[in-house]
DNA sequence: ATAATGTCCGATAAATTAT
DNA sequence: TTATCGGACATTA
């Protein structure tokens, strides 16, 4: 009997493979290790940085003391990163302090137009996917951000009803500008003059008191 | 022409709230 | 958020 056409199994299209290429990523993956200085997980942190293909020589790490200290490692693995490379990180709480800390870093670090990798999340930003967590995270963000600014905007009204003031307070007190406005009267001071005085700049001077001069012809 | 006067804008301070 | 600074620019005596 005749055969049947051999079947032959028809690709599988997997299309992360065919609409993503990730070419030129992951080129050079730097890594970032964090402890507060009670713990000295530091090396297992590096260890698996290690493990994951991260060339020692660029691993930075910090040791946060205090909760709001600076993170001079961090800084100096922003202002290295170059496009097309890749942050690599242990955990997703070795990186951002908070949500809305992480998610700034994370824009910064898409910003340069480099990527992000957690080794325990399974979350990569070099990755569609991955984009689109955060993605979709950013926009929580975003909402929680407008939330605090209604929150900051109710309680400066709440201050100011109760008499506060918000602002920078003005240099010029009543006594000076009481004095401004004697040396004003005198069509022989120059308003450079009086700014000299006052150590104050011009402009104040005339937010105060407006022209001076008489414009006539 | 020049020197003082006046206007305007972005950057920086300083004071306030919320997380 | 409000106030000031520090100039660039235009206007006027």
């Amino acid at each position: 009997m005749e055969r049947m056409p051999k079947l032959v199994p028809k690709p599988v299209c997997r299309y992360t493979s065919q609409l993503t290429d990730y070419g030129t990523w992951g080129d050079m993956l730097l890594g970032y290790a964090r402890v507060s200085t009670a713990d000295q997980h530091l090396d297992g942190q590096v260890a698996a940085l290690v493990g994951a293909g991260v060339d020692p020589g660029r691993i930075y790490t910090d040791k946060i003391s205090g909760a709001k200290a600076a993170r001079p490692g961090l800084d100096e693995l922003i202002r290295s990163l170059r496009p097309e490379d890749v942050v690599v990180i242990v955990r997703l709480d070795r990186l951002g302090r908070s949500l809305l800390d992480l998610l700034d870093l994370v824009r910064r670090i898409e910003a340069i137009g480099a990527g992000l990798r957690s080794l325990s999340e399974a979350l990569d930003t070099t990755s569609p996917t991955g984009r689109l967590v955060f993605h979709l995270f950013g926009a929580v963000a975003e909402f929680e951000r407008s939330l605090i600014r209604e929150r900051t905007m109710a309680g400066l009204a709440a201050a100011r009803e109760r008499g506060a003031k918000p602002g920078r307070k003005p240099v010029l007190n009543e006594t000076k500008l009481a004095l401004i406005k004697t040396l004003w009267a005198d069509p022989r001071v120059s308003v450079s003059h009086i700014c000299e005085e006052f150590k104050v700049s011009r402009r104040t001077i005339y937010r105060e008191l407006g022209p001076r001069m008489i414009i006539d012809s």
